[in-house]
DNA sequence: AGTAATCCCTGGCAGC
DNA sequence: TGCTGCCAGGGATTAC
């Protein structure tokens, strides 16, 4: 599940990769993904459109390409995958065996690639997406800031936008659960699960205390903890716990170091004792109960 | 208005 | 072995 470490990670290789591509031909094999304008529409618009810059605002990717900015989200299961001739080696491509997931550096084609940019020096961005819960979205550059999907994301973390006053305003009066609070993209953008659960961890903070029972001290160490984790999961090249893969089709390291995800029955890495996990608002939740006491 | 539940989707997997 | 049913979850939508 692509959360900010994650998309950042992609977007750090697609710079490497994309920058002053043209794009001659766009195939779109899913209608499900592109949600505006019509697929057709999106397909003539990116036609002869060069990539100049690509940036990240919370989960979202925004690829500017001249006449346009092209949001991207991942969804679940989303992978951009950059696919050059020139590096194409049948030993890097090959198939999970249970799984079915390509493992290599060059992504082909297949059943869940939903959408190829194809440049004109021949190489190309392909997009696949298992569950099809990824969406593209293109604006005009004007037309961006003002996007439905951007207007309502909370701060962005690493930047001067995350601020201790903000952080506190964002619990008056909210009577959620921390864990669905830490979900709201509205709250802070780019957490989702898992990073959820590792600042909740790192912070001493039970996922189901109610928002606004945390103390200011509890308050003050989860503002902290969630940079701290997501700059983790960026260090490590994210966490690939399913279906996450970088730009060149690689799997980042961040699920070695978790410290509650994905770890139910396993010890503590604090106190040894068992990692429990529940589910919070249909999301699983894990956590240490002695670590993280439901005390209030 | 705030919060919770439902739905979308596919592959993996437990159970029979 | 093959079938069934459930689970994972980000975010839009719907319900309360």
């Amino acid at each position: 599940m692509p959360e900010l470490p994650e998309v950042e990670t992609i977007r750090r290789g697609l710079v490497e990769k994309v920058i002053g591509r043209t794009i001659e031909r766009v195939e779109i094999r899913s209608n499900r993904i592109v949600l505006y304008p019509k697929p057709n529409q999106l397909q003539e618009a990116l036609r002869h459109q060069t990539i100049r810059q690509i940036s990240r605002r919370g989960k979202f990717l925004v690829l500017d390409v001249g006449d346009y900015h092209l949001l991207i989200h991942l969804g679940m299961t989303g992978q951009l995958t950059y696919w050059a001739q020139s590096q194409e080696d049948d030993n890097l491509f090959f198939r999970h065996p249970r799984t079915g997931l390509q493992k290599a550096r060059q992504h082909r084609v297949d059943k869940h690639t939903h959408i190829s940019l194809y440049f004109t020096n021949g190489e190309a961005l392909h997009y696949r997406d298992i569950r099809q819960f990824g969406r593209w979205r293109l604006y005009r550059p004007e037309e961006l800031a003002m996007a439905p999907e951007f207007v309502k994301l909370g701060p962005e973390p690493f930047t001067a936008d995350y601020t201790w006053k903000r952080f506190l305003e964002a619990f008056k009066g909210r009577k959620l659960r921390i864990k669905s609070l830490l979900l709201d993209q509205r709250f802070v953008a780019g957490v989702g699960n898992i990073y959820a659960d590792e600042a909740l961890f790192d912070s001493r903070i039970h996922p189901e205390r109610k928002a606004e029972s945390l103390s200011n001290d509890e308050k003050r160490r989860l503002f902290r903890a969630i940079p701290r984790v997501l700059k983790r999961g960026l260090k490590y090249g994210g966490t690939s716990f399913q279906d996450y893969i970088n730009a060149e089709g690689l799997a980042g390291t961040n699920q070695e170091r978790l410290h509650v995800y994905g770890r139910e029955g396993e010890k503590c890495l604090r106190c040894k004792l068992s990692i429990q996990r529940i589910v919070v608002s249909q999301r699983s939740s894990h956590f240490c109960p002695h670590c993280q006491p439901d005390n209030k």
